[in-house]
RNA sequence: GCGACCGUGGCGGAACUGGUAGACGCGCAGGACUUAGGAUCCUGUGGGGCAACCCGUGGGGGUUCGAGUCCCUCCGGUCGCACCA
């Protein structure tokens, strides 16, 4: 063999050369209209602040990238595009902080991560790129709107707000931290009542929910939404009152009703005017307004002291006819179920606590062996008339049919999943396409005037008024009634930066079409998504509410499919010293210097190889440089490969590349990133072991190597001759015989202890193995002169002497 | 409080349906080559013991020929939900 000198790996020269190579070859570019295996790649897109991509972002992305090219390499014309959720509060904040309008930020910031995403590898189709701050896409977000509010899906309601006194806005429920301000954990969120638009999720809870069953998500991730949609089956039992009034409660335990004391409103409750004494009015109207002025916290808060004032009325408990005393708590919550308890305090820890609170009698009417309260579904009820003796589950069915029948019931559901609030009153987002006119009051803006364009204005900061800054831009506030003509005004509010993301997956295939939000032929070719890969922070609000926008555009016959993301796998989260990366930590990693340092292509793998990509990992950079000292062996290899004479892979060989084949090819489909690069780790040491640097070993390797670390491996595939990319090779496949010949060690075991190991032809019988076994010097001390028992033979593994 | 997941060398982590615990990598120790090396290569590396062996996957118990893996229980941690009737 010739020594060739074999020039250094420079990643830098390398990576550039490809880049701009797959830049001017296309080489990310598939044919949208006419694919033979369409394959939708895609990715959470990212919020581009003005930080930059940070390494938690290109951990997730690079897992996400491998995935793409390894479908690539096994046939499919992947489609992996790129964009930018650049409209929120998160940007207005920021550019407030800095005086500067986020129309001028945005554009920087996006500039800075598309350069950091080239830089880093990733299979981009940029053609395809898209932002949702873009008129061009936000007229689609706005028409999509118009398509909820024209099917009686969107709507207005006065409702109670959790109102950031700092963000000067409302904030979503899921934004709020045990009553904090998710952006200003020292700042406590308040009540506001505001008049807001809702979507209508809820009509959607039962199809939300029985879907989940047979979508190919992580079971966690199912869970969480199972858990937030929160479906409740109970019944809705009716109390009347002297006066004359009906007050209907929820309860998920009609075989308690016997146990029912007292009731309890929410003190927003609309009956409580009616059904309070003259003698009590005053104290629960200081009570009302207490609560009022309460905070999400203090209202919020499991374990605090009850609090509750009664109204001075009775009503009837429709099982056993008493007159029980109703109070106003603010235990009782108005946004869910009817907004009025019955109080069973025997069976429910709140109840409990409110009424040894208040005195009120406890009447046990379920036996089940344990202390008051007990709240077991695993009981006989007491006290209950006819009942007596039934068990829990049985009595909830025939009370309600008792009931039922006497027209004090009805079977109900309930889902804790609230409406969606889509109103924002802040500057930076879609302006809501809705124009209030005194006589035909909101009127959607007509399809042909999108989009609302949002104004540039100096003025953006919100103020305490709760109305949006664009009410100060008179010039767009003011305008025509797209239906009788008249001066009508703006609504001004803009949209939650949720609904921007819930179709940008319907977008990116269609970004050149001005005339459609998406091309029906493109959508049918591309999507639903064939793998959806992104963080579990986003397993709950994100995930649903683009499910229920799929869904509903479904029903509007607007696309043919009402699940998005059929296939879902969440990446974990990479840390820092234990914690979260997060800028008011001061932890955040920036991946530039790494990359600069070490090349693109061994950061990469690096932070596929730190940890199982699904469950994530602590980032540190201690161990890096195992992942470079591979890409070297790897290149010193591919190269004294080149200059070597071709010829058969030695057998040991042949079988380890089987083998390696096998595991790569399984760990990656699986994403389980780290065991596959630990795989290829192997299989090049080897290589070097056996001396037999060679094209048949290489090739397959560097093709396996080709998602993780693109750049290397186009260079070396080149260096071994190659005209072409490496992305339009075949991945390899693996012969099981192969993989399997040769020899096994199997363990001999005694009495379940290891005491020796045989060599023998794989498939061996247990009689072969069992002769081999006791010629074993270490086994025979342990076998000889007792008689044996039992064997057990796991073929090709174990054998394992009982005596 | 409820729900989900997790606990393995000095460190990150492997171990498919119960079947050789510690793959792969970092670090560390020794050696080779070198003017030098934080470069490269080789050897070793769970703990104890001279050895035969013994002990080892958070603690305790159980099932099994055999348990990191299954069951019970306790301890510790992470995440989600949390006055949801």
């Amino acid at each position: 063999m010739t020594r060739v000198p074999i020039p250094a790996y420079d990643p830098a020269t390398v990576e550039a050369k490809w880049q701009e190579r797959w830049a001017r070859e296309h080489t990310d570019e598939p044919d949208l209209d006419r694919p033979r295996r369409p394959f939708y790649n895609l990715m959470m897109f990212p919020y581009p602040s003005a930080e930059g991509l940070h390494v938690g972002n290109m951990f997730a992305f690079t897992g996400a990238d491998i995935h793409g090219r390894f479908k690539r390499l096994q046939g499919y014309d992947v489609f992996e595009p790129m964009g930018f959720d650049a409209f929120g509060i998160h940007s207005e904040n920021y550019a407030l902080s800095v005086g500067v309008n986020p129309a001028e930020l945005i554009p920087k910031n996006i500039a800075t991560f598309r350069r950091q995403l080239r830089r880093f590898g990733g299979m981009y189709d940029w053609r395809h790129e898209l932002s949702t701050t873009d008129p061009r896409y936000y007229k689609w977000t706005q028409w999509i709107f118009l398509q909820l509010f024209n099917a009686g899906l969107a709507f207005r309601k006065k409702a109670a707000v959790n109102w950031c006194p700092k963000d000067m806005s409302v904030v979503a429920n899921e934004q709020v931290i045990d009553g904090y301000c998710e952006r200003h954990p020292d700042t406590r969120v308040e009540q506001r009542l505001l008049e807001q638009w809702f979507f209508n999720i809820t009509r959607y809870a039962e199809r939300l929910l029985a879907n989940l069953d047979r979508l190919d998500w992580s079971e966690s991730t199912r869970t969480l939404q199972r858990n937030w949609i929160g479906r409740s089956e109970g019944a809705e039992l009716i109390f009347d009152t002297p006066a004359g009034a009906k007050i209907t409660v929820f309860t998920t335990r009609p075989d308690t009703v016997f146990g029912a004391t007292y009731l309890v409103l929410a003190p927003e409750h609309p009956l409580v005017d009616e059904l309070t004494a003259q003698e009590q009015r005053r104290e629960v109207n200081a009570y009302r307004r207490a609560v009022q002025s309460k905070d999400v916290v203090a209202r919020r808060v499991g374990d605090k002291t009850k609090t509750g004032v009664f109204l001075g009325s009775y009503a009837r408990n429709p099982a056993t006819g008493e007159a029980i005393p109703i109070w106003t708590a603010d235990y009782v919550l108005m946004e869910y179920g009817t907004g009025a308890i019955m109080a069973v305090p025997a069976h429910d820890e709140r109840d409990f606590a409110f009424a040894t609170e208040f005195r009120l009698p406890i009447r046990e009417v379920v036996r089940t062996g344990e202390p008051l309260p007990s709240v077991s579904e695993d009981g006989v009820l007491i006290n209950s008339a006819q009942f007596d003796g039934t068990g829990c589950r049985d009595a909830q069915r025939r009370i309600v049919a008792w009931l039922v029948e006497r027209g004090l019931a009805t079977p109900q559901v309930q889902y804790r999943l609230h409406d969606w609030c889509i109103s924002r009153q802040r500057y930076w987002g879609p302006p809501i396409p809705i124009i209030y006119c005194d006589r035909c009051g909101p009127v959607g803006v007509p399809e042909q005037d999108l989009p609302v364009t949002l104004p540039i204005i100096e003025d953006f900061r919100p103020d305490a008024s709760g109305v949006s800054p664009l009410a100060r831009h008179k010039e767009w506030y003011f305008t025509k009634c797209p239906r009788c003509g008249a001066q009508g005004r703006r609504e001004t509010d803009v949209f939650d930066t949720f609904l921007d993301s819930a179709w940008y997956f319907l977008r990116y295939p269609s970004t050149e079409f001005d005339d459609r939000p998406w091309d029906p032929a493109r959508t049918k070719t591309w999507l639903p998504v064939t793998t959806y890969i992104g963080g579990n922070e986003h397993a709950v609000l994100h995930l649903l509410y683009s499910r229920f926008i799929t869904m509903v555009l479904r029903d509007l016959g607007k696309v043919a499919f009402e699940e998005p993301f059929p296939k879902l796998r969440a990446h974990g989260l990479l840390i820092k010293d234990g914690a979260k990366m997060s800028k008011s930590r001061g932890n955040v990693v920036v991946p530039d210097a790494y990359i600069q340092q070490w090349g693109a292509d061994t950061f990469r793998m690096y932070l596929m190889f730190l940890g199982p990509y699904q469950e994530g990992g602590d980032f540190r950079d201690t161990s890096i440089v195992g992942v470079r000292r591979f890409l070297d062996k790897v290149w010193t290899t591919a190269h004294e490969a080149a200059g070597a004479d071709a010829g058969a892979l030695p057998d040991a060989l042949e079988r380890k590349l089987h083998q390696t084949i096998r595991k790569v090819t399984t760990d990656t489909e699986r994403l389980d990133y780290n065991t596959a690069i630990a795989a290829m780790m192997e299989y090049v040491n080897v290589v070097r072991e056996l001396g037999a640097p060679s094209r048949a070993a290489i090739e397959p390797l560097l093709i396996m190597l080709a998602p993780f670390a693109p750049h290397v491996a186009e260079e070396l595939w080149a260096t071994l001759g190659h005209e072409g990319s490496i992305f339009a090779a075949r991945w390899p496949s693996f012969q099981e015989q192969l993989a399997a010949a040769g020899d096994v060690e199997v363990v001999i075991q005694v009495n379940g202890k290891v005491r020796g190991r045989v060599t023998v032809g794989r498939g061996a019988s247990e009689q072969e193995v069992l002769a081999l076994a006791l010629r074993d010097e270490a086994v025979r001390k342990f076998v000889d002169g007792k008689p044996l028992r039992k064997t057990v033979y796991v073929q090709d593994r174990v054998l394992n002497l009982v005596v």
